[in-house]
DNA sequence: GGGGCGCCTTGACGGTCATCAAGGTTGCCC
DNA sequence: GGGCAACCTTGATGACCGTCAAGGCGCCCC
């Protein structure tokens, strides 16, 4: 056992409202797993027993299309869980393909275990449910984004997407990944989204050095939305 | 008291673990409330204080593009529930607009009160969480349809995902709507809609009649995917 | 330091689809 | 039946963006 994890899992909120016991229970059918930039941790269809905790690294959620192209639904960082709704599915099956980006590791939670442990726990069950609501709402934004006609807007809406919510007037953004990721995730083609980050810098509303995006009047990138 | 509510409640896999009692705490609280088509039933951003069942008639959820288009994000039928998810919020809001499409009849739930009663029962939260899960995965598929670059695919993809899943051969199929929502679900314009519905006719993959479409062969249409 | 390899950028071109505009079809009401 | 209003279809045009191709830039390793 690993106090570092436990102690992680105390303050992540999925598992926060456990007990001591219950946490050790889960932790004891889960296992943690290595990764390495672009190993597949499962594939869509798969049957699904585990569900996970990302700990360091990153993981992309992504479905391919029929021409092979790869469309990212989901990128994951660390301290995310991601396919716990496979967890109540009747006959739990992956929705999407799960593989690193960067290597990492991440915790394999057993389904049965966590339904036993949320069987004791209300306020664990309302967790859950908050997490699958947030999950919902990031959903509509993502399918809103997706059904925007230009390229453009698609490309404002996802860095805006990724400023802080409170945050006004000049905005540093880092990037969460290489841009080819990124112009998969907001279904472009990376020639496309270099050309829109170059005509956003030209028309100043952002500069942009590597992996940094600056946004430089917050205000002023909302209102070209409208 | 409508005891054909009652009854309706009873089947319905989200309420049909609660006992009677519970059931009619819940409807003690509950709102029934007829809609006109088109008239808003909430917007974008409202506080949340109820979640939804449709009884007749049908809702479409949507937002509102910066242009003013509206992208409908999805289409209720009968005995379907709705917005749920604000249930979970911390601060509950409802993250679309909700409109009518044709005139009906919703049954609007009150949010404090479905809380306190699935405090008592876990079969209940497991329902729930299993028809988050279920939405979840809905909209992974709607992701992947809008992702598709050519419009082609996208009325594709949406007919055959109305096409019962164990189908084959040939099966016909009534569009929820009119031909202007369903564009704007699938996200192309009217025009677009109706010449890809064309040209699949040409092709002898589909027949329209009015709002029956009849997919000539299942299999056949599924590899045109590919 | 130089070569090679990813990754990103820039350019040219063509197909797809949104837009605008007009015509057709259906159903309803007087 | 005639007129009107939705809704849908068809046509012409042009912008946008995906594709293909080539060039630049940083990074690592020899």
């Amino acid at each position: 056992m690993d106090g570092a994890l436990g102690r992680e899992l105390r303050h992540h909120y999925l598992f926060s409202a456990l007990s001591d016991a219950q946490r050790e229970r889960l932790l004891a059918s889960a296992e943690r797993r290595r990764f390495a930039a672009g190993e597949s941790l499962f594939a869509h269809g798969d049957v699904a027993r585990r569900f996970f905790l990302l700990r360091t690294g990153s993981v992309k959620l992504y479905r391919l299309s029929p021409e092979g192209g790869e469309k990212i639904m989901r990128l994951i960082r660390p301290s995310q869980t991601f396919a716990e709704s496979t967890v109540f599915m009747e006959e739990p099956r992956y929705p999407v393909h799960g593989a690193g980006v960067d290597a990492g590791e991440v915790v394999a939670f057993d389904r049965e275990a966590f339904l036993a442990v949320l069987q004791e726990s209300f306020a664990t069950c309302r967790a859950v449910m908050g997490q699958m609501a947030a999950r919902i709402q990031a959903h509509w934004d993502e399918i809103e984004t997706l059904a925007l006609q230009n390229s453009r807007y698609r490309v404002v809406h996802y860095l805006l997407s990724l400023a802080p919510s409170g945050a006004r007037g000049r905005v540093r953004i880092d990037l969460p990944a290489r841009k080819v990721v990124i112009a998969a995730h907001v279904a472009v083609t990376p020639e496309t989204l270099s050309r829109t980050l170059r005509v956003l810098a030209d028309e100043q509303l952002i500069e942009v050095a590597g992996e940094a995006v600056t946004i430089l009047d917050l205000q002023k990138l909302r209102q070209h939305m409208q």
